[in-house]
DNA sequence: TAGATTGTTAATCGATTAACAATC
DNA sequence: TAGATTGTTAATCGATTAACAATC
């Protein structure tokens, strides 16, 4: 899940629109664009909602916040619809991004198909290796930087994407906020801090990753009744003040170990060689 | 922002904690490992909300959820927490994955450090392109999609990741479905349709992009008090059922470009090379 | 006109948050 | 004890959704 922290309240002043249907319009946009491409005239709530995977009720609520678009006993005008949702989001304008961190993922970002096509151009790539200066991903040239705040100001840059290391995150933002930045999308695993005005939103692997785990082990556990029901029966393990010096003893006391009773039986599957009780992670991702 | 839908309601029955929390809990155990990597003994829920960037109030009534963990006068134990946290997710037991699609992205995943480090083990990296077979990526070989059915059920994987190219998205989504795959973090523009009982998590670089794009309009307008107020005055332009040969024409007329009445002045380093009137993408990202 | 489908209402539900009693 | 901080309550807010009048 993104989090965005805006500096407007959920339903922003002019028309208010509110924050949920924000995030929904570039899936109804997305729908809409293939009903396009296939040359399909009109779409009831009822199709669309469906190709988008939402509720048609919450899909025309949606629609009802941009204006009365559509026609009783008919539809919605495909072409039309796209066209107003496009403004409504800002896409019939061009929207000039940087990418900070040419590794993997920022040249997977720089390669992706789906920017380009929505009024986003990759106006730069930034890293801070002097061995990828000049090499070309994805056909662009990567920048240095040193250049950042000239590539910013020279280009009109207000959207920067972060694909460096979470270590260098928070000192890339500060740089792109003083040039100018005012929207960040952000796929290291920190929280940044940001001044008021500027939007961060947050694309985090390992943590859609984990919700999928946690629904994953509920699901395991289901298929024994109540196997899940027991509350751990133990109050607080020690006294916190004194805990630093009992910190491994904590993690791994008795009652712990119970947790895994009648887990992981009914569907043999899983957890194919790990061992009773998993071991912690003592790092922090890159 | 990713779309999750789960085979039951929000508030599960064992224990019930609300989806909206189990959404941060990865924020909150980031936070407490970086604390922990520090030595830190004990957190007070102000100290550790503002470190993962919420409400500290949200983060108690969180917390409560899974246990009274704290203790009054003092705040949490850091190591006892990590491990509650990390147990509530699942992450004490051992995940393998597979990736499909080692393209860029999925290259990109296979290479991201956060997933080995919180139980998370790529287990498979798969392919279509008979030219990867072989080819290793982050030390391990791609193996070829026919191989799916046998890696899922021999190396018991429960979570799947796709990081195609849309077209071959639901495809790849049904083999996986079938060959017993349960959970599923999809990096493909499409909306998958799933059974009963499978869980999908969407993410999505373009629609980020989309929301920031949204915002950062609303800034700009912003500068010209009122600008944005003016609601389209002109209604539905064309009788839907005749819309599919007037389609660009209803897209091209006059009112529509009104719109830019007023805006971009504010702030002049945006859309440095734009015309008055971008035009929309006709085609859909890959 | 009859059928279809929107746009909107209102009820419901879930999430957020300030406040504070409990208690370490 | 006095100070600090949790855990919980209750008020508020925003989002969802069924239902249906409006109307093409």
């Amino acid at each position: 899940m993104a989090t965005g922290r805006h500096h407007r309240p959920a339903t922003s002043r002019s028309r208010g629109i509110p924050e949920a249907t924000v995030a929904r319009l570039p899936l109804y946009l997305r729908a809409l664009m293939a009903l396009s491409e296939r040359s399909v005239p009109t779409v009831s709530s009822e199709e669309l909602a469906s190709a988008a995977g939402v509720n048609s009720a919450k899909l025309r609520k949606d629609f009802s916040y941009l204006g009365s678009y559509g026609t009783r006993g008919v539809g919605y005008d495909v072409e039309y619809l796209v066209y107003q949702i496009s403004r409504e989001l800002g896409l019939t304008q061009d929207w000039p991004v940087v990418i900070v961190g040419i590794g993997n993922l920022g040249a997977a970002l720089a390669n992706y198909g789906g920017f380009a096509s929505r009024g986003f151009r990759v106006a730069a790539l930034i890293d801070a290796d002097p061995a990828l200066t000049g090499k070309p991903v994805a056909g662009i040239p990567v920048q240095h930087t040193d250049e950042l705040e000239t590539i910013i100001s020279e280009n009109g840059v207000s959207i920067g994407v972060i694909a460096t290391p979470a270590g260098a995150a928070q000192q890339v933002c500060d740089r792109l906020v003083a040039a100018g930045i005012t929207s960040i999308l952000n796929f290291a695993p920190t929280v940044l801090s940001v001044p008021e005005g500027v939007d961060v939103r947050k694309v985090d692997l390992s943590i859609e990753l984990q919700i999928l785990a946690f629904h994953e082990q509920r699901k395991a556990g289901e298929e024994l009744p109540g196997a899940e029901e027991e509350v751990d029966p133990a109050p607080h393990p020690v006294s916190p003040p004194a805990a630093t010096v009992t910190k491994r003893e904590t993690k791994r006391d008795g009652r712990d170990s119970n947790r895994d009773s009648g887990r992981g039986t009914g569907r043999d599957a899983k957890r194919p060689d790990s061992g009773p009780d998993g071991d912690l992670p003592a790092v922090m991702p890159a």
